[in-house]
DNA sequence: CGGCCTCCTTACCATCTGGTAGAGAAGGGG
DNA sequence: CCCCTTCTCTACCAGATGGTAAGGAGGCCG
């Protein structure tokens, strides 16, 4: 075992440090000397857990993407036993998502970071997207054939969702950079909006 | 003279492509080295031109400010001298900065790269940004006072603004990403939206 | 006890980085 | 003609970076 106790519990803490390094400074502006400099060990341990700095890219990404799936799996199944509508679910899943970045928003580092394109996250967060993504086109087009759901381009909706979660990502941290502390009220606001778009299009009870 | 032709536009070539390099590959990513070879230079020529790496990016910042501001004055001028109204006035610098945005999409790259916390973009960026938002601040706080803009917290709408339309540049880059690409729509919508918030914010003629 | 596995270490390295020093080419002006 | 300025080049470097090789400490099992 080690020799400064502490369990085998190294992993972990590299992971949360290279999650909050990466959305900050960068996959590029972080070196794994100062990664493992901040943990008060030597690089060549976090080389041993994580074989390469990509892969140590890739570990927080699936690591992320593993919450973010289980969380969503859980107001699922919540809904489920519920008995809720289609709607309510949807609503249900992008409530959890912003509750999500409003308590860890390191994650909205690390979400801007691999959301450029050309960084080395987005293949990873695509292979990680992509079948989610699938599932919800699925499941919406499955709701339009049964009249449940307003009809409207599945693909096209998720992809605007998509592109306004992370919109709103980057808002919160200029917003949080620019000295506006936790002041909820854009993110309501622009949650109000996503909201309200999802509800316009697909609610078969809503108006226009 | 240069050996090679070319006059003295080599600054500019430079100028231009560290702007294209900084907005996808990041400050961190690009390398003076391929920067300068992409050009068909060496990269002392660049150091020639630029000092150093940093003062390059505050040059590509320098310049894309002075592009954004002459635009901007531009809009304040034509609508002064064809008596528009303030809330004219207003909407006609945000669908600018959109029409900008849209126009030379590697501007969205080094906005979102520089809005990042902890850029070392972000501090010249501020430099420039500050006395733009306070002139704007005053000018509607003056207007509040002559009645012909309904009360608000300019600062804060100035900010929300501002973190609207970086949040807009990172959707544009994203849906881009994916493969979607000048599809309008989306971004559209989304100035219509905070054309919207401003209005409903500001112009006194508008309900609620 | 002796071999094995896990975990973390020191030692070392090839490469790339931004940056310095200085030379050479060419135009312009006295 | 020579000098000065402007611009680009070759040569070089100190430091940082990601990564390899190998060893040591301790638990576990035969």
């Amino acid at each position: 075992m080690a020799t400064t106790g502490e369990r085998g519990n190294t992993r972990e803490l590299v992971l949360d440090a290279a999650l909050a390094s990466f959305g900050t400074t960068g996959y590029d502006g972080t070196s794994l000397d100062d990664l493992a400099a901040g943990l008060g060990i030597r690089k060549q341990t976090i080389l041993y857990h994580f074989v390469s700095k990509r892969r140590l890219l890739d570990s927080v990404v699936d690591h992320c993407a593993g919450e973010l799936t289980m969380a969503l799996e859980g107001v699922l199944v919540e809904s489920r036993s519920a008995g809720g509508s289609d709607w309510e679910r949807v609503e249900g899943m992008v409530r959890e998502v912003f509750r999500l970045a409003l308590d860890q928003p390191v994650l909205l580092g690390l979400l801007r970071e691999v959301s450029r394109p050309n960084s080395p996250g987005a293949v990873r967060v695509r292979t990680h997207l992509e079948p989610l993504m699938a599932r919800a086109r699925r499941w919406m087009e499955d709701e339009m054939a049964a009249g449940r759901m307003r009809r409207t381009d599945a693909q096209l909706l998720l992809l605007s969702a998509y592109s306004t979660v992370v919109g709103v990502a980057t808002e919160i941290e200029v917003l949080r950079a620019a000295g506006v502390g936790p002041t909820l009220r854009p993110v309501v606001q622009r949650r109000g909006e996503l909201l309200r778009f999802l509800r316009r299009s697909l609610d078969p009870a809503a108006g226009s």
